[in-house]
This record gives C-alpha cells, structure tokens and sequence, in this order.
DNA sequence: CATGAATGAGCGTTCATTCAT
DNA sequence: TATGAATGAACGCTCATTCAT
C-alpha cells in the first residue's frame, strides 16, 4: 500500500472519531471525508461501508487494549494492580464511542473473536483478583465483566473520577 | 379532548417508548404510527415534531421520578432509605431512554425546569443523607448528582443488579 | 338556510378573500376555517372543496362586475364614460385574486356562462364606443377585451392610479 | 467543474422555466427532475432548494436585462429608441416568471442589488426618455419604473401586442 | 488511484378531505 | 348541524453508495 493511501486511512479513521464522538453516529459520511481533506470516493475505498468504518474504530480500541492487558501481566505486581491499570488505560480509548457503533450494527466473525479475546483477557485479570482476594468474590465472573465494561464504557470516563472510585471502593475485598 | 384521541395518544407514547427503546433513537415515524395502529397524520396531531414525542416520554420519566422522590420522603425512616426505593423505583422508568433522547435535543424552557426540579429533590436526598451519615461524604453533591443518574441511566438499569449493589456498598458510609 | 348558517358562510368568503390575498392560493383550508372562527368541517360544509371556494370568490366579483355594467349602461351618457365606470368599479373588487384562483382551477359550466356573460357586456361597450369615437377604433374587439382585463385585474389595481390613465389615454380616439 | 455537470445545470433551469412556467411556481421538484432526465439528487446538489432553483432563474433573467439595456444605449440613437429596444428584449425573457418567483422568497443581498441595477438602468434610460422630450413627462420617475415593469412582466407579454402598443402610444410626447 | 457528480430510496412533515362524535 | 380527530397521499430534502471522469 502506497505511503499516502496509509497516511489517507489514519487521516480517516482519526477525523472520523472525533466526528463521531462530536456529533453522533449518524454524521454523514461526506463530512468525515471532507473533514478528512479527501473525496467520499476514497473514503469508500478505504472503508467499503459505513459498518466498516465504524469497526475499525471499535476494533482499533479493543486491539489497544488487548495489548494493554497484556502488557499489564507483565509489569505489575498483582492482578488488583493489573486491574486499575487496565481502567486508567481504557479512559484513553474511544470506548464508549466503540460501543455505541458497534452496538448499532451486526455481528461478524472477526468482530465476535476479538471481543472474545478481550473478554477473555479481562476474565483472566477478575478471577486473579478474586483469587488473590483483592477483589470481592461474590460476583459471578459474568457479571463482574459486565459490570467492569459499563464502569469504562461510559462516555467521558476518567479513570480517577468519583464514579470510578466509588466503584472500585465497592469492590475491593468484598460486602463484609 | 375526545376519549377515543386521549387513548390514542397514548398508544403512541407507549409504542413510542418501546421502538425507541428497541431500534434506537431514529425510528421512522410512520413506524411508531403503524405500531399504534395509527396514521403518521395522528401521531403529528398529537406531537408536532420528533423532538415533542421525545420530549413527552422523558418529561413522562422525570415527572413520574420527582413525583415518586416527594413520596419517599414522607414513607421512608432514612435518607438512606429514600435513595434506596428512588432508585429502585428509577429502574422502572425509561430512563436511559429518556437521556438518549433528551441529550439529542435542544433545552427549552420546562424541560430545563423539570431537570432542575428532579435534581433539587436528588439533592436533598443526598444532602440528608451524607449529614446522617449513611452516604460517605467525601463526595461533592455535583458529583453524587452525576454519579447516581449515570448509575440509574444505564440501559437496562435493576435495583438489584450487581452494578447497583457495588456502587452502593462503594457509597455506604465512606472510605475508611 | 338557517340565519347562521348564512352567516358563516359570509364570514368564511370574507375571511378566505382576506387570506388567499394576503397570503396566497395555497393558505390551507384549515386556516381559513380558524380565521372564521369555524371547524374545517363547517367550512367543508358550505365548500365541498377548495375550488368551490375559490371559484364563489371569483363567482362573486364576476356578478357584481355584470351588475354593475347593466346599471352603468343607463346611468352614464356615452359608452366612454360607461368604460371609466366600470373600470373604476372593478379596483373595488378582488380580481387579481379572482383570475389567479379561477387559472388554477379547470372550468365547469356555470363558470363558462358567467364568464361569457362579463364578456359579452364588456364587448357591447367597447363597440359602442369606438362606434361613437371615444375608443380608439384599430384594435379588434377581442383584443381590447383581454387588454382591458389585464389591466383591471392588475393586483392592486387602482383607478386612477398611472397605469390606468396612460392606458386611457392610449385608447382614447386613436392613435392618429 | 465537469462538462456533464455543466450540461446537466443547463438542463435543470431549462426544464424549470418550462415547468414553472406552464404549471405554476409549486411544480414538485421531482418532477422538474425527471424532465431534465436526471434524479432528484442531481436537482438538489445544483440548487440546494426550491428557493435556490426560482431564483438562479430570476437572476438570469435580470442579468439579461441589464446586460442588454447597457448594449442598448450604445446601439441605439434616442432614449425612447432604447426604451423600445429594451421592451422588446423583455419579452424574450421569461419576466413574469421570474417576478412569480421572487415575490414568492424572501430577500437576500445579490437578490436585492441585482434588481436595484436593473431599476436603475431603467430610471435612467427613462429620465434621458423624459429629458428628449419623447416620454411624457407628466410620471414620476418611481411611477413610471412601476409601471414599465407591470407592462414587460406580464405573462405572455410581446413587443408588438396590443397592450404594449397601446401603452406606449400613452406614453408618448405627453397627456396634451 | 482520487474525485465528486449522479442516483434514488427513504424519512419528516403538511394538508385536503372524510367521518365519528 | 358543527366539530375537529384521523387518514394517507404527496412533497421537500438528505445521504449512503456507485461510477464516470
């Protein structure tokens, strides 16, 4: 791929998030090309459709913060840490805006997997937590991801705002 | 009004509220007039625009919770309480609904009024209940306000749901 | 017809005389019938459509205008003078309003008849006097008919205003 | 901009004129699409609405007119020769149309400079008119310009109809 | 490969007309 | 008889997508 059509993707995609955060997921699709400099048709030949664009928006912040995850096994010291890492990182990533896009529109195989793959990743870090007794027990696995994904999808999430702490007081260690 | 365009009317806002809820909001008009067995004609009668259909059922919402709010006061020992059953009641109302909808649409001057009235009463509440020490304190009222409606906003809110049940243990007391 | 029933009617043309003028030939019908003080029903009532409407509008000036030729032609001395009576009469009745109605609207019978009736009166007239030498004689009377009612159902037609004086003058004896 | 598209403009005014023309000024945009061969779309993205078309089509019409009365002052001898000239010219354009339509938009900037030229091409051809003594001088010059411009913006107006004939034989030297 | 013109289905909204109350 | 609620066809306009240049 030419150096310029690389370059005239990311311009897409990064205009195309500020756009959809800014003005909702209905933004015409000439507008994200005109905001991006370029013409509606190259923008279709990056992104074949509107679904297209939106995914690879959602599928961009799930792969950063897989990596993250990773990463994060690896530098910190117990899987509590792990956690706060992983939701300090998610406020730089277009979540909710990932979630609202990829809510709007229907499933697909790649899609499935790497959702999978962060949920698996995620599960990995709770039943750590749970083990090393950082984290409350009686919530089931399910439900602490859920929980975990409504607490960092929201839009404007920060990772030191009072719900976010709130939250993490509740569940530290556990009811008792 | 005629009996039979109040019950229409209702229809609407009921079929309304339920294709909102299940496609999002920009559901095509004639399809919230079809699903109440209604000409697109009548739907406009009743509401003159979207924005009026919308503006009803989150009026609706705020209406009922600010109604619901003045009562617990009088039925419940505790301010604690009261932040209980409102919330509880909360997961009754459209309210997620009521939020999409809303933050999509220019203020005027009622709506701006019956916001402020439901935020007085929250207010109140947790005022209450910081100063009887069953809500931790270290939290400004603007930041509690937010922090419970993004909790009682959620789609697909339960008074008993696991993200509920860990806020409010995170919201019990205090840190320490 | 009941004495009301007359009334309204009245007060209907009034009012549609008043809105399609200042407003259009499109002002809805519904308008009209609120500017009455009536319910569209009432108006569908006396109109069964909006060229009923209308065509009682132009209907109404078109007899006036025939009853006033009849009358002219005994009360003035030359044909002459009959014309500047009858064009002075016709600034007081909504003929621009009238002619822009009835274009739009496809001819029926009793239309035709009255049309013809003006026609003929004005005809007889305009014979007459360039019989007796006051009109200018080199203009075939067909023509003189659609040039005088351009002129009189001019909007805002006055009698005396430019137009209509370098008009008469134009026409008065000839062009030698 | 591409020569097709520059056909296709052409086309749309063109097929508007006639239509507008023919059936009055609220032909459904659609159809004057179809006329011109081509989607609606195509009508939109040349005339981003109804207003837009009628007056790119009056502006036309009065570019004309003046473009033609400052040609008319060179070619012709006398003023009243260039009065003939330019009345002559009118009935070429679609003027009756073009008033149609703009009495029905509101104002605008270019709208009202534009007329403002044409009116004051024709005061001055009128004044030098009046000055030579070949135009009666008897109208004010406001009055005057009101009532030319009533003559050519009569629908269906020709050079040589009797009207137009007759006006000017009134017109002439003076009421004397 | 980039462009932006063309397309047309689809939605919001209006209004003439009908008819239950 | 008067009313105004209901109806739905029709129009203005937008925008996703295609494709000629």
């Amino acid at each position: 791929m030419r150096a310029d059509a690389v370059r005239n993707r990311e311009r897409i995609v990064e205009h195309a998030v500020r756009l959809f955060a800014g003005r909702g997921p209905d933004v015409p699709m000439c507008e994200i090309a005109d905001a991006a400099g370029l013409g509606v048709g190259t923008l279709y030949r990056h992104f074949p459709d509107r679904r297209a664009l939106a995914w690879e928006i959602g599928a961009g912040a799930l792969r950063d913060l897989a990596d993250f995850a990773r990463g994060a096994r690896e530098r910190e010291e117990t899987a509590w840490a792990e956690l706060l890492a992983i939701i300090g990182h998610c406020a730089t990533l277009p979540l909710a805006l990932a979630k609202s896009l990829t809510e709007l529109l229907p499933e697909d195989e790649t899609q499935a997997e790497l959702e999978h793959t962060v949920d698996s990743l995620l599960a990995d870090v709770i039943v750590r937590a749970q083990r090393e007794g950082t984290l409350r027990a009686d919530i089931p696995l399910r439900e602490a991801q859920r929980l975990l994904s409504t607490i960092v999808c929201r839009p404007g999430a920060r990772p030191d705002d009072y719900l976010t702490i709130v939250m993490l007081d509740g569940l530290r260690r556990g009811p008792g």
